[in-house]
DNA sequence: TATATATTCTACAAACACGAACAAATAGGA
DNA sequence: TCCTATTTGTTCGTGTTTGTAGAATATATA
């Protein structure tokens, strides 16, 4: 299914996120743990609408979480990756993986990406 | 320097494509490689208006090739990375291998990307 | 001039980026 | 109890950058 569902820059890193984080992936979080592992500053907007946008094409579902917060504030919109997801993910992640394959010498070692 | 010179992703998988042809990438090559390694269709489109893109931004630069050709046709047009390209293309897949690192369980061992 | 090879142009769609505005829940004092 | 300041979190609106595609154009040779 979905062959050419690709994923955004952006949108690749949101997965990756949704993944690190598990059981507890929403806005905050999300955008927290991108600039923690990254020097991205990932600005809120731009974490919402890509996590709606993934939404509408079904790389991801949530569900608004129970009111139990401990002080006060707007209940959390949680985000779990799907199958479809996890296909779009894999397609990107082997497309970049073949395409580099072979070229370790050349990224002079510093980082690689391999199957 | 660049700091915040992040890579598309269709920008990353072209720049890949370069460092893969060395001294033969021009248009025509560049569209080959891709199509040969993903299943991506990459329309000849797109790749030249990710390249120009690309050498606005000082990521690539390119040579008119002599015109010793084979058989009939115009001159080629290559391209190689420079330095801030380079730069651009770590700072990419250094933030996409930090967002990786120890996911391989859950990435179920189809593909990993590590440092 | 027909053919082969290759790039440029033009238009539109999708993705990214940002901050202001808005929503909802609670603690605490009047 | 009420009411409001504070905290936490999401939604909206807007502008920019990337991605996609194919028709048009350029150039060289047989």
């Amino acid at each position: 299914m979905g062959k050419g569902d690709y994923l955004g820059e952006f949108e690749h890193i949101v997965l990756l996120a949704l993944l690190r984080l598990r059981d507890n992936a929403y806005g905050v979080t999300i955008r927290q743990e991108i600039r923690k592992r990254t020097k991205r500053e990932a600005s809120i907007g731009s974490v919402y609408s890509t996590l709606s946008r993934m939404e509408q094409k079904g790389f991801v579902k949530s569900r608004v979480g129970e009111a139990t917060e401990e002080r006060g504030g707007r209940a959390k919109k949680y985000f779990v990756i799907t199958a479809k997801g996890q296909e779009a993910l894999t397609q990107t992640q082997t497309a970049l993986s073949s395409m580099s394959f072979g070229l370790d010498p050349v990224l002079e070692g510093s980082n690689v990406l391999k199957i």
